[in-house]
RNA sequence: GGAGAGGUGGCUGAGUGGCUUAAAGCAGCGGUUUGCUAAACCGUCGUAGUACCUAAAGUGCUACCGGGGGUUCGACUCCCCCCCUCUCCGCCA
């Protein structure tokens, strides 16, 4: 959520992040008239407040005496009825405001770059060489399903399509991996490791911000208006929520959790295989920061991801997403991608943001700054890395002509020194 | 799911209709004392909204004692509903 008290002093700045974004700058004038209107009732009704205190504080005193206070009784009486009707439409105006102002996004940092749409996105740098081949190389659809370690055709029968299934040497390298990574975030990095829960309440996903915009995106579960998550973001970041934070910044927090997209309306688009499914595993990490440091955090906290990337010897590269392609809470994002031969393209696997006071407003997460004053956080966080593309990469990367995959030697220890995949 | 107890500030914990933003203690912050640390002593110390002010600071007002509603001139205090925590029972990986 963006702070009132900024759209109200300088809301050209407001409408032209919003344009950038290629959002509807008009909410800038919606949420300004209601804001006016909120505080002249607001004016109008404590004035009335004020006078019900007084008064009713008198009527104590003087009947204390013994003094016939029926007339002033009757006064505020007439008084709280007034205010009653006043209270009512102050709720109502305050819940129009607050409705719009969920429904604004962030907005982008003034140094990103400005455009539409992913074709504005910049590459900032490119790490490795994608791998040559000297035969055909396949995807891990194919190679998976004859390793036997991914069954598409039981998850199908099981769930439904979307769902993935892993098999044997393919289970055990994506718990591996999860391992890997958790233990890389809370040995060389300095987080913390958490185990949230993978269901969260409608506030804590309000907090975050995927309500009120993206409940179609969501699994939710009705009857106890619980909704699975779509990232550990979600529960990472309202671990502090409502609260003034008393320990020292920055906090990294990590966790692994299971993710669940409706991908409503993607139907058809690179549904096949491992790499757009409905659930599907992720290390996360989440930091909260003081604001002045949160843009030097993001460039540490990408660094930390690819560090994960960097470590299994594969090939990634870095986007610098524009105005118009970051998500609804991010004011700055990177994106990772892993270069998948198989998919002869590359693979998001994690994308890295900056929040700055955007979450924390809505979360109300705050900490004491050196004055003692009470401040928004800054948050961020980056997926530490998404799987299981991250599967589909070291499958088609290290594929064999004879369609056996041998395994980046970071993981080995992890799949108890099982260096190849072989039918 | 059933029965009982309880939810007050960063923490502990008083407070059964007006004198309570809320005693007391701890923690925090500022200071005095001090070779350093510790201790002692003094002072200070909630959050948010809003009005005034160019702004900061400050001052006033309003709201907030789990959430919502009710009774009352007036509610932390009385009544109703809900949520949560704890204990016991039931069920259960």
């Amino acid at each position: 959520m963006l702070d009132i008290k900024r759209i109200r002093e300088r809301p050209e700045e407001i409408r032209q992040g919003l344009r950038a974004r290629g959002a509807d700058a008009s909410a800038v004038d919606a949420v300004l008239a209601l804001d006016t209107q909120r505080r002249d009732l607001l004016t109008a009704t404590e004035t009335r407040k004020s006078d019900r205190n007084r008064i009713s504080k008198t009527i104590g005193e003087r009947r204390k005496q013994g003094e016939d206070t029926a007339d002033m009784q009757a006064q505020v009486r007439d008084l709280g009825d007034e205010i009653s009707a006043m209270d009512e439409r102050v709720r109502e105006v305050e819940a129009q405001l607050e409705a719009r102002m969920l429904m604004i996004p962030n907005i982008p940092c003034p140094h990103i770059p400005v455009g539409p749409d992913a074709s504005g996105n910049r590459v900032v740098r490119t790490w490795g060489e994608p791998r040559t081949f000297n035969f055909q190389p396949k995807s891990h659809i194919e190679l998976g399903e004859k390793l036997g370690i991914f069954d598409f055709a039981r998850a199908t029968r099981m769930t439904g399509a979307g769902f993935p299934l892993l098999v044997g040497a393919g289970s055990r390298l994506q718990r591996g991996l999860i391992q890997y990574m958790l233990d890389l975030h809370i040995t060389e990095h300095g987080y913390t490791e958490i185990w949230p829960p993978a269901l969260c309440n409608t506030r804590s996903m309000t907090g975050t911000g995927q309500l009120p915009k993206m409940a179609e995106d969501m699994y939710h579960l009705v009857e106890d208006d619980l909704w699975m998550i779509p990232t550990a973001e979600v529960p990472v970041t309202n671990y502090y929520r409502e609260e003034i934070i008393d320990r020292p910044l920055p906090i990294s927090l990590t966790a692994y959790t299971p993710c669940f997209r409706r991908e409503a309306g993607a139907a058809g688009k690179g549904t096949r295989g491992m790499i757009r499914v409905h659930q599907f595993d992720k290390v996360e990490m989440v930091k909260f920061v003081e604001p002045a440091t949160s843009y030097d955090v993001l460039e540490a906290l990408t660094g930390n991801a690819e560090d994960v990337l960097q470590r299994l010897g594969l090939c990634y590269r870095v986007l610098e997403l524009c105005s118009g392609d970051i998500s609804f809470a991010a004011a700055k994002c990177y994106d990772l991608e892993l270069w998948a031969p198989g998919q002869d393209g590359w693979l998001e696997v994690s994308s890295c943001s900056n929040f700055e006071d955007f979450q924390a407003r809505r979360a109300g997460i705050r900490y004491r700054d050196s004055e003692g004053k009470v401040q928004f956080v800054h948050t961020l966080n980056g997926s530490g890395v998404a799987l299981p593309r991250l599967v589909v990469a070291i499958i088609e990367n290290g594929q064999q002509e004879d369609g056996s995959v041998i395994l980046p030697p970071a993981i080995v220890p992890y799949m108890g020194g099982m260096d190849r995949i072989t039918a």
